[in-house]
DNA sequence: ATCTTCCTGTGATTTTTTTTCACAGCTTAT
DNA sequence: ATAAGCTGTGAAAAAAAATCACAGGAAGAT
């Protein structure tokens, strides 16, 4: 699947493009030139294509060779950076946290300032992906996520109470249908939000129409222009509803969905990672 | 000089941080998880610290560990995207082209889009970055230079003219000076700019202040302002004076210095290249 | 408790890769 | 013509990496 060129030979090959000689290259790594000869060999072996033009005067780079040598330049200061941090560097990193898009926009990042002044040392870095995360993969610290896929068995889990939706629309939308022919916005990542509603209640919402919308936060934002009616889990609403910008008319219900914070099961204790984690559990309005 | 991770370990590292597992990091890779111990173990002997804890049920990344995965991640992942476009690309790439900042501000980015209508094919990546260059280092093209250092040798050279300067001023401010009690503007870039100027002629311009600025773009921007007279090579004022925004009551000089394109001596001829050096050539307005 | 399973670490050995050495060939400068 | 300055390459040496085989520790099953 991946298809990485072969590793050592970089080294020899950035030296070789850099001072644009075998012989030169060899002596700042104290090397012979055979060994620079044969390292980038390998890699235009590794390509199938000439990365120098051998003339009898000295070698240059072809147009490849060039482009692959720029590459190489940064991937090469970036280790070189990045080993440097981790020789030197005994302080904490940044707290990467991942969290769904329309939480983040609609209750995480509000609150996120503060969060900086309770604990100003902790420097966060908030990543917006949905769905099923593999910590290692996104290498975050630290996801919330809504229960409703399976995940590594080896991570820490951290429950902090169940969803809590409810149908919302703008007080003027409220006043105008009184919940006739109303408009139902939809939220793709969502699909089953109305069908999940229907099946806890017994409220009647009489539907007129229906809007799609990729995201609760577009959705919702919709809703609160008064466009029509949407689901809204409670996190992403309650600030507006807070303002007066949203109603819920039918009140909030408790779906069967948990809503969790997972970490990775070092054991590492991290002090930032307990502390952020109990403040989420104390922002997040749950059921 | 250079402080590099070994890189060959870097790909079982990486692997055994994907699965926080050797063993299953060394099935990925079909290597025995003794490789892959031993090689998190080579680098953790690099960096003096430890990248796992070990538990028996398992490893953990430590927080160094993390953060130095999270980069080997994407150092690898930019190499697998370079050496896919390598094997596969047979096409040209971006043309880079080094420019000093004043000059690429000034007079290059304005005509930049009359050559891509007259050569719409050719990308033209322009990275500003002035004084001697190392082609390789900044992995250019090609770079357009004030013939004021030594360049190696083994660069082409393409001579474009002797640079011509003048005195500038807004039109007002000439009028309102006439020569008499002007205040200088002064280049950080360029400091004996008024020197030189003052041994190529016998004008006389009594000075009554003088301001210092960091580069050409600053200074000249000041002068077609009406704060004073500056100094300014041809290129960078011709437009501004065809425009009316300046004068040049003393007219141009000749200096020494001649602006040269540096370009690799490379036997691959890039029709791109030689494009552009003749539109340059063409374009530059010199002595 | 005991057994089994599932990890990882490591010494000794084998395999593979990398480097060197020594020489050849080529072109430009003297 | 000779010398100097490149690079390429076969054979040998050195170094690095991987394997094998075993050990030890902890969790889970019996």
């Amino acid at each position: 699947m991946k298809n990485i060129p072969p590793l050592s030979p970089l080294i020899s090959f950035h030296s070789a493009a850099k001072y644009q000689s075998f012989t030169e290259a060899a002596h700042q790594l104290n090397l012979t030139h055979g060994a620079v000869s044969r390292a980038v060999k390998q890699l235009e072996d590794y390509f199938g294509t000439k990365l120098f033009h051998r003339e009898s005067r000295g070698v240059y780079l072809t147009e490849k060779g060039r482009y692959f040598a720029k590459h190489v330049a940064r991937v090469l200061k970036e280790l070189e950076h990045a080993s440097e941090q981790v020789r030197t560097n005994s302080e904490q990193f940044k707290l990467y946290v991942s969290c769904e898009p329309s939480l983040a926009m609609r209750w995480l990042m509000p609150r996120l300032e503060e969060f900086k002044e309770l604990a100003p040392h902790i420097d966060i870095h908030l990543s917006t992906s949905g769905g099923p995360i593999d910590l290692c993969a996104e290498s975050a610290h630290l996801a919330i996520r809504r229960a409703d896929f399976a995940w590594p068995k080896k991570y820490n889990v951290t429950l902090i109470g169940n969803e809590r939706i409810a149908p919302v629309c703008s007080p003027s939308y409220w006043e105008k249908t009184r919940g006739n022919d109303m408009n139902l916005l939809h939220t793709r990542t969502r699909p089953t939000a109305w069908e999940d509603w229907k099946s806890l209640t017994s409220f009647k919402i009489s539907e007129l129409t229906n809007q799609f919308f990729d995201h609760f936060y577009f959705s919702l934002q919709a809703s609160s222009a008064g466009m029509g009616i949407a689901i809204g889990p409670e996190p992403l609403v309650k600030d507006d509803i807070d303002r007066g910008l949203l109603v819920a008319p039918f009140g909030f219900q408790t779906t069967e969905f948990e809503y969790v914070i997972l970490s990775h099961a070092s054991p590492e204790v991290d002090h930032r990672l307990i502390k952020f984690t109990e403040w989420i559990k104390e922002q997040l309005p749950m059921g």
